[in-house]
DNA sequence: AACTATTCATAACA
DNA sequence: TTGTTATGAATAGTT
């Protein structure tokens, strides 16, 4: 069809191709859609041309994904499953680490352990032990911050107390009058608030000391 | 094409939409087997008769999976995400799960609290005290049963020792003979033993005693 | 992108 | 189904 009859092998001329393919292409795309129609056929025709451009039909009574479920059941083939495969096992493997990782917690939690044997048991016992050392040397880590903090806010306390009454004997002996003759009573207070406020905070993030 | 031009539009007659249906179903396959080797392309054609059933054609060059990924890409179309998508979620979801556990057994385990407030750090040795208090009681319990078990041995053993010194006894006084005149010693020994073979084996397992 | 001489596909028929 | 054939459709080469 055409005005001599061709060769049906690779077109060698990339221009002549180019333009075969386009024209044959609308007729194929021309053809599925008749068969569409015609025949209440279900078509799905991809194409994708040397340069990879693609262009796609599909009837307009169904969609790709369903008449690709209906290929996979009616073939047997599998067209995506490789990966849904690899998602399941991924899935158990986790689901696995998961139950051991749910028996491991139930049994520091002294449940389930009646299945356990006198040596297993002792095992879980030793973990609990190590655990509640740790636990508790952090703790103490903790309570000694605290009362370190104590000491020292109770100290400084006494310092400002001192200071403090040291400035009031000196101020109820001896007022100081700026040039519009007020009194001028809180500036030394003021500049102690600094040095209070150096403290360590009462209650630290416990990493930060490490 | 044909002795008359048709109109584009459904078959009534189904013998007639069934034969023109393998008509043109065999022009388009040929069709496509054309474009793929004069052009290069690569060609998916799925075709589902009105009746249901499938035909296919693929370029020789490529797969179905490989051109539905490409189509997936060059489109952004999801064509089994639907599915991918469950999956994934469910394994995240295990995942969340997962780390859960991974970090409260880390704290169990004395290990990663310095990140630990206070009050988490109780939290986490009241549960280490908890789980303590109960794998203790099993294994006393377990030990309870050892003793008893011992004792009951014991007892046996003595009960055993004194029948057989009793046996002994009245052997060593009054040999009876078989019809052949053989001493026969041992009779009395052996009806001893399933008696003995009665006990508590000495390690049972501990959920059998719940 | 159009044109058109040819070949091709196929509707109707057998 | 399969084959035949008259006829419309598709298209290769050309402009």
């Amino acid at each position: 069809m055409g005005r001599g009859k061709i060769e049906i092998k690779r077109i060698e001329n990339p221009t002549n191709r180019q333009v075969t393919y386009s024209k044959r292409k609308t007729g194929i795309m021309k053809k599925a859609r008749e068969l569409t129609v015609l025949c209440e056929a279900k078509v799905s025709l991809i194409l994708y041309s040397s340069s990879g451009k693609m262009s796609e039909y599909c009837s307009p009574s169904t969609t790709l994904p369903e008449i690709l479920d209906k290929y996979q059941k009616s073939t047997g083939k599998r067209l995506w499953d490789a990966k849904h495969e690899f998602l399941s096992k991924e899935i158990d493997r986790i689901k696995k680490e998961n139950d051991r990782m749910q028996i491991e917690l139930r049994h520091l939690e002294g449940e389930d352990i009646n299945t356990l044997h006198h040596k297993e048991l002792q095992i879980v016992e030793e973990a609990l032990e190590n655990g509640l050392t740790k636990v508790r040397a952090k703790e103490m880590e903790f309570l000694k911050m605290l009362k370190k903090n104590e000491r020292m806010l109770e100290e400084e306390n006494k310092r400002l107390v001192y200071i403090l009454q040291q400035q009031q004997m000196a101020m109820d002996g001896n007022f100081e009058e700026d040039e519009n003759g007020y009194r001028q009573k809180g500036r030394e207070c003021h500049s102690l608030t600094p040095f209070a406020f150096r403290l360590q905070p009462i209650q630290p993030n416990l990493q930060d000391n490490n």
